[in-house]
DNA sequence: CGGCACATTGACGTGCATCAAACCGTGTGG
DNA sequence: CCACACGGTTTGATGCACGTCAATGTGCCG
């Protein structure tokens, strides 16, 4: 359905800015390919990742109804990205109000997901924050069939991953060093190969329940 | 025009879990008095407080689209609450698109604050996030017409306050009092002071631009 | 006058940050 | 085909912010 609407295409080269802190935009972002951050700026120049968004991802949803936000969008790897303006969008959401529902919905299923980081990196060690970072990329890779939950190619670097658990590039190098001694992930190059899963579980205190993943029909719905 | 619909109201006592970590509810709850928090349980025990809801605010607006969620929400003080039905909420959304609009609107606010959360707990220190929860207390406060920004009460203790901000009691407490030394805030009972809220703005890096408060006629279209 | 929840204090331990160097893979130009 | 440069990974040494544990103080309420 959203393809349908008129949009255009861009090229964003890694570490680019799609849309800086702060800025005013008229349209929304869907992610086509690559990796895509939305990350909060400190004023000593260190950077958090608020959310990490895969192919088939709307980034920048929230945009529709708060066109000027204080985070920015950052490619994290060389991607391909859809502008669509938020004059269809709010468009749809009007004409039809399960449309509405469904962008609703994909918020709430956003805020769910930044919930559960606030717990995660409030609450548990880098070990445990890791591990549920990787558990959530391989149920949101396998639910958009980019990959299986066990393995899977995310576009990454430990600095990235560091600015997304709240840790430094060292510390995720050595946190994952942990999980391979105990044979628990594998990684070569940029694709991820979980060989214990259960563990990776139990270590991540992972529940799949927060992704909100919505059940088929209540997709059809829209 | 929320308080047109059928509802009741319902009183807690302080530490009484208003909805369990995936407990399924077919209302939204709003603060009428007291003071509410969303928290993440860790199977430690531990907990992390996730958003903080003062009077007037609807704490629950997700489970409209999302009737199980993960997390659960706690009586902070003793609060008095009113359960609107899911369907009232639904009904009025699906009726006049404003208002779904606003619901969706208030979502994204929920997220915005979430996300600011996820950066401050990641990449500032125990200072920068108690001055950053005292501002926000404070804009949110005075928005609310419950006390000024630098005057406000608020029925919080140091213990949940650590949850909120992910640290320790103890460590709250000697945060609070290099605040008093320097001057910064005083605290009285449950209410504070905020003597010198430039600095208090500067320690926090605050910018109430995440808060998305809606310009008023925004609201009122709903 | 207890009792209870909360605030405060002190001694001590540790997970992660910081800083700085070395290593490695991959693409590039000579 | 090699030298080299550049982004990323890995390693080691050292320090500190915050956690942990445990005791003591303090205001409120029945």
């Amino acid at each position: 359905m959203i393809l349908d609407l008129r949009s255009h295409a861009i090229e964003a080269p890694a570490h680019r800015d799609i849309v800086s802190p702060g800025e005013k935009v008229d349209h929304a972002c869907l992610v086509v390919d690559g990796l895509v951050g939305r990350f909060d700026q400190m004023k000593n120049g260190s950077r958090q990742i608020t959310a990490i968004h895969i192919p088939g991802d709307l980034c920048d949803l929230h945009s529709v109804v708060a066109p000027v936000a204080g985070w920015g969008l950052d490619a994290l790897a060389t991607s391909t990205i859809l502008h669509i303006p938020h004059g269809e969008l709010r468009a749809a959401a009007v004409a039809y109000p399960a449309i509405a529902m469904a962008f609703w919905r994909d918020t709430t299923a956003d805020a769910s997901i930044l919930a559960k980081w606030v717990g995660n990196i409030g609450r548990k060690d880098a070990m445990a924050r890791l591990a549920h970072l990787l558990c959530e990329l391989g149920m949101r890779m396998e639910q958009a069939e980019l990959g299986t939950r066990t393995e899977y190619t995310v576009p990454i670097t430990q600095t990235q991953l560091g600015d997304v658990l709240g840790l430094t590039s060292v510390h995720v190098n050595r946190t994952m060093q942990a999980l391979r001694r105990d044979g628990i992930v594998r990684t070569r190059n940029k694709t991820i190969h979980i060989d214990d899963w259960p563990r990776l579980l139990s270590l991540a205190e992972f529940d799949p329940r927060f992704l909100l993943v919505a059940p088929m029909d209540q997709q059809e719905a829209a």
